[in-house]
DNA sequence: TTTCATGATTCTTC
DNA sequence: GAAGAATCATGAAA
């Protein structure tokens, strides 16, 4: 018997015996049938039980025998070969997925929002925004949108540390099948490539666990988010002196009830408001007020009175500096 | 609780 | 993009 028969007899055991007769009924059934004396399968099973009865080291010195045989490697990697091109070949095709188009908008939607990368604006900068338009008191921007910033930070807190944990856990379990499968591929065909390939298999497990992470995270900034942009409709009235301003202006040019931009940024200012909501204003004003001239009469008299004292007063207070006695005063 | 006033939003038109 | 029109949502008065 030369070496590699020999290499052969020792990996499948049973002093020759292939497993799948022993294992297989049908098998057993037709050697009977075949005329082979009973005495056969008791002595396989003798065998077997021998095998059981062998002392771990005895084990050991055998599987380091095989180990060091010197045709081991040459079959080892004509086994390696097999596996190669049926298993593997067969699954290559279906493993490189392209990158999912969920998890890409996920991460495009934590980017925009500053949970995911570096810590920047966004978040900020959306709450500065409706804020703005919610068009509250200063004092209560500030506080809506610091509790926005403040509960988008928590979650992005949360979410980072959460990330981290999935990642530890699976880099210790990559590394720990990685050890487990370098030790059995001495003793079993496992190629570096097929360890690459559990190692892939782990990481989309793993990646699965992290897009929910993402779900229930992006989840949670648009429940944030709309509670937040909600308070826009928490509508307040502007106050008794904006209101005042904005009316004198429409009823002195309700001719032409259209202020331009500058006009537009000026009342916002002397209001304390946004020149979208100046614009808001003058929108529902002018509606309103051509669908019920008759009502809003009343009012742009009062204003047309109002503009005109201001007028006489503003006239009497120049006629009165060009007087003799107050340039005197100031000369 | 109801009604009205009013700021904001959304859709359409120009 | 601005304005008009309709509508929503809420504050405030009755």
């Amino acid at each position: 018997m030369d070496d590699q028969t020999r290499m052969m007899t020792g990996l499948t055991g049973l002093g020759g015996l292939a497993q799948a007769d022993v294992g297989d009924p049908d098998s057993v059934r037709k050697q009977q049938s075949l005329g082979q004396p009973q005495q056969d399968i008791g002595d396989i099973l003798q065998q077997i039980m021998a095998i059981t009865d062998e002392s771990l080291d005895e084990a050991q010195a055998r599987k380091h025998a095989l180990n060091c045989h010197r045709m081991k490697p040459a079959l080892f990697s004509v086994l390696c070969e097999i596996k190669e091109k049926t298993v593997l070949s067969i699954r290559g095709v279906q493993e490189e997925d392209p990158p999912d188009p969920q998890i890409m908008r996920l991460d495009n939607m934590l980017l925009a929002e500053g949970v995911s990368g570096p810590e920047k604006g966004g978040g900020s900068a959306a709450a500065a925004a409706a804020a703005a338009a919610a068009g509250g008191s200063p004092t209560d921007s500030s506080i809506e949108h610091s509790d926005y910033r403040a509960k988008l930070a928590q979650i992005r807190q949360i979410y980072h540390s959460e990330l981290e944990k999935y990642e530890q856990a699976c880099s210790e379990f990559t590394n720990h099948v990685m050890n487990l499968l370098r030790e059995q591929s001495r003793t079993r065909p496992i190629s570096p490539k097929e360890i690459e390939r559990m190692v892939a298999i782990i990481h989309r497990k793993f990646s699965s666990i992290q897009m929910q992470l993402k779900q229930s995270t992006c989840e949670a900034v648009m429940i944030l988010r709309s509670r937040f942009l909600d308070a826009r409709r928490k509508r307040r009235n502007f106050n008794k002196q904006a209101t005042e301003v904005l009316n004198e202006y429409f009823y002195s040019h309700l001719s032409n009830p259209y202020p331009s931009e500058e006009a537009k940024e000026e009342l916002a200012k002397k209001c304390g408001i946004t020149v979208s909501q100046v614009s808001n204003w003058f929108g529902n004003k002018r509606i309103r007020y051509k669908k019920n001239i008759g009502k809003f009469q009343e009012e742009a008299n009062l204003y047309a009175v109002k503009t005109a004292v201001d007028a006489a007063n503003v006239s009497a207070q120049a006629s009165q500096a060009n007087s003799p006695a107050t340039c005197c005063i100031f000369l």
